[in-house]
DNA sequence: CATGAATGAGACTTCATTCAT
DNA sequence: TATGAATGAAGTCTCATTCAT
């Protein structure tokens, strides 16, 4: 038996994100956690002080790696095409490979504005302002035209990928890998065209 | 003393737009709403089944403005990137003009995925719809390139300017008018170039 | 026009007793029975003062009625066999003739201890002296044995006669005109025969 | 410290049954339950679903007690009479043992048709029909004559016995063990006369 | 670590009654 | 008489969190 299957504080977190998948952060009641789990009702709060912590814990362990993906392609000496496409291709594939996670993320936490999204506000405008670095970089080297400013690339840049994992979200089926490619493909063509000096 | 004023119905529809662009939907109270608009606890109740049902109300009512918007659009004869450009305009228009709405509709139901997005779904989508068809026909007319979906184009776009909007929904102070007018001619400019055949 | 269509007091009267028999009085509101009466909401207070009153005159209406016919019983000069009998088919016709009336005295009233009984205890008691005194007077003249208590005879002759209605109230069918003959004579067979000398 | 006395269930239980008993079951509050047990208010909702399970169980737990004397009775081989005074007596002494019980059963459920009578209707019924089965078979022995049908018989054997404990409950005073025994007697002498064969 | 009983504040909704017109 | 908008008290149930074992 590994560590991996018995460390409780993993279990909670794994049933939490199903729960929160299947249900809503708001609809759910901790004690779905636990059942999920196959754990006491007060475990939970032995590893968790709330349950507002688990979604913070799922969403920043989550987004951290994402920053840091963002942060790293920025310093690598890419063209501005393929930085975006890295970012875009992580996100899609952060999908692909666990879909609920992403789900919970977007849904829970950065279209929540009025809750989670609040308070991760800074954490998240993070991940724009890295985006928004690399159209700035891009445009000082003369591969994007000037005339639309980084901030509203990055946001034209990351509302076209999240409304397109949304679009997935609320489908009913899973999303093959031919669809994965294809939206990556076409979210970079799409924006960068649009960005790029001709 | 004119109708508007004593219609109890828009007064308490006025203090729930309020209440809800204040304090978000799920953590407001009937109560607050009654108190906000100065009538009592149960008035709210002769005029609405649900607390649920104001939301609906104020949801639909501009949605479908902006879906008549949407199709006459696309019945005109202007060129795509005039089409998409007046969508973007009614949209930032509409933020401008009635900031909480805007802020109300898209945070408590369009990016409220698992509560009102999920009973708005195919009212949200006919949106994506309408602007799918106005890529479609551009794409026939061989304005705009096909290598883009009509369906990935519609997210795209939609999805830039929703997160404009969210984007100012989250800063501080208010927006200036020439601030919209930036944000509808980026959008559009990103956007169409990225969609158009050169 | 009669002044019974147009006697709106009457009306609501009627169609209370409809709403009380199909829904019950606690679980109908005032405003069922201004639908169910076709009039406006407060024209239901201009004739009575509360949804109580209601049920209270339509129960004492129909009380005093039997309490004359117990009393006026009690004074002819019939054997008291015909006295039980009549006193018996009085109110199993009331059923035959008005079952919504007998349903709403019986269910919300009579069997109602904790609320309505309450109030017309007294009232509902009478009744039962009534029948009491008949069979005091038949003890007094040889007809009935004194084994059995005047009170506790009482108890028996009406609680077997509600209890036969109460079988027939939540039966799904009318009641035919031959059950109703068949009732009143098992009634009083079974009754009477347990209380007179042999 | 016995079990009795922790198990908060059952201290809910008797609390309910005293609360039901003084104040009505639609007029009495949780929390007036959860005071009278002397537990938190959430803790009635931990045990019971709802304010109507805890009614539900306080009848189902006695009347099943009730419809296995009957059937016990049924398939001895006492005489009609003996059976028939068996379950009279089960009844009045259950009266003699927890008048509130009794009060409770029969104001709130028995009596209560348009409410929790109509739920358990088919089991009350079933009281009916198991007496109705000690008739019939009586007539077939020839002890008691024919010309009452069984079901009659049985309305208005139950009809006077649950009519004998209408009249207690709303009395003031306890009712003493002599009247409990006359009570007995009264009834089987009265129905089982008007029944048997001479 | 683990359990799940216990707590209690909080919110929605209902509806009898009043009242201005 | 007649209308129905307006009032507001009341009660059920939920559920995050605590705590004794």
């Amino acid at each position: 038996m590994t560590a991996a299957t018995t460390d409780k504080r993993r279990v909670i977190l794994n049933a939490a994100l199903r729960v929160f998948a299947r249900q809503g952060f708001h609809t759910c009641r901790v004690s779905d956690i636990a059942d999920e789990a196959g754990v006491a009702y007060g475990l939970v709060y032995h590893y968790f002080s709330s349950k507002e912590e688990i979604l913070d814990t799922l969403f920043l362990d989550r987004w951290d790696v994402m920053l840091a993906l963002i942060a790293e392609t920025d310093g690598s000496d890419r063209s501005p095409r393929e930085k975006l496409y890295a970012i875009a291709a992580f996100i899609v594939d952060s999908y692909g490979h666990d879909p609920e996670l992403m789900k919970v993320i977007i849904v829970e936490v950065t279209r929540a504005a009025n809750t989670f999204g609040r308070t991760h506000l800074a954490k998240i405008r993070e991940a724009y302002a890295g985006i928004a670095t690399i159209v700035s970089a891009a445009q000082r080297d003369g591969a994007f035209r000037d005339d639309i400013t980084p901030e509203f690339a990055a946001q034209a840049f990351y509302g076209s990928v999240e409304q397109v994992l949304t679009g997935w979200i609320f489908e009913t089926g899973p999303v093959d890998a031919a669809e994965l490619e294809r939206a990556k493909t076409q979210i970079v063509q799409t924006i960068c065209r649009g960005l790029e000096r001709t």
